[in-house]
DNA sequence: GATTAACCGAGACGGTACGTCACGTCTTTAA
DNA sequence: TTAAAGACGTGACGTACCGTCTCGGTTAATC
């Protein structure tokens, strides 16, 4: 439950019967539509783009993707998880790149992560999902997931930094990933200021040196 | 009740005439009644609080309020301008105290943000307000205003910090209050740690020395 | 309780005060505006005929008027009174013609009948009062009033056409009348034919033959 | 009432679809519930025999239907269009019945016309729809065809009395028609006279002398 | 002149129904 | 069995209008 196994797990979690058709069961039956997956998906994050998630409707996706709604619900039980499911689809991997130092391992992921949040394809996404799961355990339990990948390649950095003997091992690491990342999401849902790299040097700046050992 | 509560109605942006009554205003017209706002902004706060943002139907708000929908929607142009009014009255006005150091202040303040946020009250009323705001101008610009108001305190510690010497004077002073507060609402929203005065303490202590002189 | 006393007073039931002013009790106080009385009943009438009786609001016609709601409700009872009262006054005084035979006073009434029912005036009115009346007792009591206004010169026609010897003295009058008038109503409100002079003259060459003694 | 309750619905222009269903019309998706028809049609014709048009909500007639407003709504565009609809299904198909001589059928006919209006069952319904098809063009077409419809068998006695010789052939068919049905509606409407079958007699024998060859 | 009672305008109020919309489910026929 | 189409129950939304009530202010007749 620690590794790339967990990962891959619950990323398909939604998708809850495409993968291992050909190795197990035959499937009787007319088979799912691989082509029907993207058109919603897609459909899903164009709509959520241009109108934003609340003023879309699941009938204007449905049509948007040529697609019948019970072909929606057949794979995903609300609209908020067909949502988080293409707020996955577009996020891509995250890659943890050692750049050698903790700075600028941190300077690369801090300036990804201004990057992703300045662009605004998703960008009134998460406040919804936020909103939802504050009352709905199904999902809370899936953003939880989505929200721990994000912080991963984080915690993996400070580790190699205490490794490194670079950072402070007394430090929580969880807490110093807070102090990073915290501020920039602050900025993006209500505070809404800049979120360029000088923002992330500016964090940097502010927070390492008392990490550093 | 009526001192404060005029007090508060200045930021309700939405309450459209009830503002700057005293000082001039002949007002035409039966007045609107001070009760049914306070009966509207209490109902809307025990009903969210009880059922969240989203359980919470208008319907229900008048019948709780005793009071007609046409008297709500009289008031404020939609259910979220509503919550965010009734949320702004729940604050209350903010107490600036000056402690006599930068740090008791941050402290005090820190301390109090996270036992507002863990008392559940409106505790899934900001992200639904967050997402509605991505859409809808009028209660971006409402929201903001709110914003607004909750960081005045911590910009006043911090340029009093800077007139007595105790803080660098060439720190964007927006940057660290964002550094402050980001993290409280990145874990009450999404990363979801504990949010107790030890928490407080350890941002204190991880950013403070490098904005201090 | 049978003859022009009743009339008349029947037709102020609604204004309730104006009349007999000078004769007893000089009422204290403001008295009421007769200006108000006209624009109000113009207003009505000018909206009755435009956007009909249903798509008129008390609202419009008190701004039409220049007056307030309440000025409206202190003389009428409701929607349906006032417009009935504006019916009326629409009307005027119908007159009793003698025109020396039978025949000709029936083709002056009836040509006089259709003449008024063309004029969309007041076209759409009368079914709504109908359609209130038959809810109302006091709506249906006044349209009673009016509709018996209506007939009474038919009637006077017709018994002056049977002590004349013109018309046979063993038909119920009233019949006679619904006889002469249905056809009207009838195409009016509900098979929409011309209501031209050829109709009236039509409906005397169907039905007068056959009451002439 | 499958067979008939088709027919009835040809009439009923509102009901968008259901029409012509058994000709061509392999028609995908899920089809109209019948039942919901039936169901939604015969709660508005008691309700409106309870509490009359006013008094009758949507939300009641939905609920008394074990339907959902929608489900109405998605059939008839309006209050008004349903009762319309509601006020066809309860005539039922007109029969007209040839009795052999025009005064023998004329009597059947106007009795039973009669005898329906006398029934309050849809008593103050008329006078509703009158009002609003003034000012709504849709609805006006509607009741224009109910009208037709509840012309023609009067229309069918008066031609098989000219094939027959029995009625003069120079007469205006219309116009005979609306001399007798007239009275009826005015009595019904306005004047509020008894309806009974001597009125009927009264009627045939007041016009059709007049009209017999 | 002062009082007083009734008026006036503006507009807020409770109530009730309206017609709309979206979600997620269900029911058809076709592939 | 799945797909497309689309009807369905549920339930909230925001609007409209009615008739009432509450203000501050006006207008005569009476004291």
């Amino acid at each position: 439950m620690t590794a790339s196994a967990a990962m891959t797990l619950t990323f398909v979690t939604e998708a809850r019967q495409n993968e291992l058709v050909s190795i197990e069961s035959p499937r009787r039956g007319r088979p799912r539509s691989v082509d029907a997956d993207e058109a919603i998906l897609s459909a899903t994050l164009e709509l959520a783009g241009e109108v934003g998630f609340r003023g879309m409707s699941m009938d204007v996706v449905a049509e948007r993707a040529k697609v019948s709604k019970a072909t929606i619900y057949r794979r995903w039980s609300s609209k908020e998880a067909l949502v988080l499911a293409a707020l996955r689809s577009a996020i891509g991997p995250l890659d943890d790149v050692d750049l050698g130092s903790v700075r600028s391992d941190l300077e690369a992921y801090l300036g990804d992560l201004s990057t992703r949040m300045q662009s605004g394809k998703m960008r009134d996404v998460l406040p919804h999902l936020i909103d939802v799961a504050a009352h709905d355990a199904q999902l809370r339990c899936s953003l939880d997931d989505y929200v721990a990948h994000r912080r991963r390649p984080l915690i993996a950095i400070l580790e190699r930094g205490i490794e490194r003997g670079e950072v402070r091992d007394d430090i929580e690491i969880g807490v110093v990933v807070d102090a990073f990342v915290g501020p920039f999401i602050y900025r993006k849902l209500l505070a809404g200021g800049d979120l360029g790299p000088k923002f992330a040097q500016q964090m940097i700046d502010l927070i390492l040196p008392n990490v550093e050992a």
